[in-house]
RNA sequence: GGUCCCGUCGUCUAAUGGUUAGGACACCAGGUUUUCAUCCUGGCAAUCGGAGUUCGAUUCUCCGCGGGAUCACCA
């Protein structure tokens, strides 16, 4: 059997988005289980749509999920260069074969003219195909003209690993421009040629190349290759419609996800299950299990919806699932400014407390924010307090005066605020509801935060006792 | 419009001739002596429609319907 190789070849055009990088993905996978080669390429071919700085982007995306090549155009690697824009002798070798062979031919009609017979087979409805308009005696190409590639309709049937059996009639077969009259080969001749010289075995993309793939089998059968395994994948689609995810619709790029505090490992997990699965009932994949079970059958041939509620629940998931002293690391950057001059120690029990309700970084300052200043009171937080309101003033302030009277004496362990919390309880009759959410929004002035023993203990006794105070001068 | 692909809870999906059609996200309710969250328990909720094949169809066939893709000197 030959070698698996497998490629991820995007035209440097802008960032990628989940349902781009998804392709990355599924090609990676097929690639790292068979021990074989996953390789980048760079499909530049169109100068004008080119946008500066897309390159390194597209590398920097794969590198920040892990998805490692082992060729490719900052790498390089036995088939360089891995850029079709330094590739073009190699279509031009091609080409001058079919051109020899007789399957190309010099197009001799001005784009205005190509335009008029297609408007004119429009009107007739007929379908076009510019092969019914193809020259008796087409001149010599000399580059100037696009060059065309010289079909022989007939129908296919073959076989996609994704979408199974497939087939189609001779009427899709047409004469498709091999090379463009600014010298550069398209992409429908650029790619089956590189994927040839590159010896590429799978080719996973879109399905919006399913309807072209009758004629890459007879330009294939033109030059001579054997076709590579093919998998055609069914598009994401946008959250709220049936339409193909797009950057139009707010499709986000996956390093924004990256830079939002979600995993590496939550995205491939993400993307994988997104229309994939082993047969099991199993959500929840590591890298490692992707790689030993993924296949390329298992994928559901139709477009699945990108959905961020359960992008954000699992990276919630495998979150809670790291080490402290992990999560601590990559949670760095992402703590509110006045934790900088805190101590290693002390925002590490902060997080110990938040990594369970944390479900991407980002959401680290406002989980986090009063352990580290004192905020503004918030006299909303009591007054609109489905408890508290209930409750006339004098006697929220007699309660809190109790609480700080008692806290007082406490060595602020978790023991033994505990207790004496619970002592409180008895002493005022009151119910926890009541109790411990007045003493909860004077200490940290939130309106949510980890339970109260815990939250005391960080915070510490001084802390404590002076936002307590602090809420019960502003009652005066 | 031609051609091609697809169609199971709101969403992601499992099951494939025989199941009370399963799981997960979301949502709702209860429990874990307070909130948010975690965790546990329970609940809501689906085979696009119609024929046919069959003792029996989510599953196979056909016809509709619906959605998507494509018909560029873009990829």
């Amino acid at each position: 059997m030959k070698p698996v190789r497998t490629r991820f070849a995007p035209s440097p055009t802008g960032y990628l988005h989940v349902g781009g990088i998804r392709t990355a993905l599924f090609a990676w996978l097929t690639a790292r289980q068979a021990k074989g080669k996953f390789i980048l390429r760079f499909e530049d071919t169109d100068q004008k749509r080119e946008v500066a700085g897309a390159r390194e982007h597209l590398i920097k995306s794969l590198r920040a999920l892990g998805l490692d090549y082992d060729e490719g155009p900052d790498i390089g690697g036995p088939y360089a260069p891995y850029v079709q824009s330094e590739r073009l002798d190699s279509y031009k070798r091609w080409a001058d074969k079919l051109i020899a062979a007789g399957r190309a031919y010099a197009d001799p009609y001005t784009a205005e003219e190509v335009q008029a017979f297609r408007e004119q087979a429009q009107a007739a409805k007929q379908p076009f195909l510019y092969r019914n308009q193809r020259p008796d005696k087409p001149p010599v190409w000399d580059g100037s003209q696009p060059l065309r590639f010289k079909s022989e309709p007939r129908s296919y049937e073959w076989h996609d690993e994704v979408m199974g059996d497939l087939h189609s009639g001779p009427e899709v077969i047409d004469d498709f421009i091999l090379i463009k009259s600014d010298g550069f080969p398209t992409y429908n001749f650029a790619h089956i040629v590189d994927d040839a010289e590159m010896e590429i075995s799978h080719v996973m993309r879109g399905q919006e190349f399913l309807a072209s793939v009758p004629n890459y089998l007879n330009l294939y059968e033109a030059l001579g290759f054997t076709p590579p395994v093919l998998a055609t994948l069914p598009h994401v689609l946008g959250p709220d419609g049936n339409k193909k995810l797009s950057k139009r619709d707010g499709a986000k790029d996956v390093l924004d996800y990256i830079r939002d505090g979600f995993l590496p490992d939550t995205l491939i997990n993400f993307m994988a299950s997104l229309g994939w699965n082993d047969g099991t009932e199993q959500e929840i994949f590591s890298r490692q299990e992707l790689i030993d079970k993924f296949k390329l059958s298992h994928i559901q041939r139709s477009g699945a919806r990108f959905d961020t509620r359960r992008l954000e629940w699992m990276n919630g998931y495998w979150i809670r699932q790291l080490p402290l002293d992990e999560l601590f690391v990559k949670v760095q950057r992402f703590w509110p400014e006045e934790a900088a001059s805190v101590s290693d120690g002390y925002k590490k029990q902060v997080l110990g407390l938040v990594q369970e309700r944390l479900k991407y970084f980002a959401e680290l300052p406002e989980l986090s924010h009063f352990f580290f200043t004192d905020l503004p009171i918030d006299s909303k937080l009591i007054t609109e307090h489905k408890q508290l309101k209930k409750l006339p003033p004098t006697e929220l302030r007699q309660l809190l005066e109790q609480a700080r009277d008692t806290l007082q004496q406490s060595d602020f362990t978790i023991e033994d605020l505990t207790t004496r919390l619970n002592q409180l309880l008895e002493q005022t009759s009151q119910k926890p509801a009541v109790l411990f959410s007045l003493i909860r929004i004077a200490t940290t002035q939130a309106a949510a935060s980890p339970s109260l023993a815990d939250t005391l203990a960080v915070l510490g006794h001084d802390r404590s006792l002076a936002r307590i105070d602090g809420q019960l001068a502003a009652w005066r």
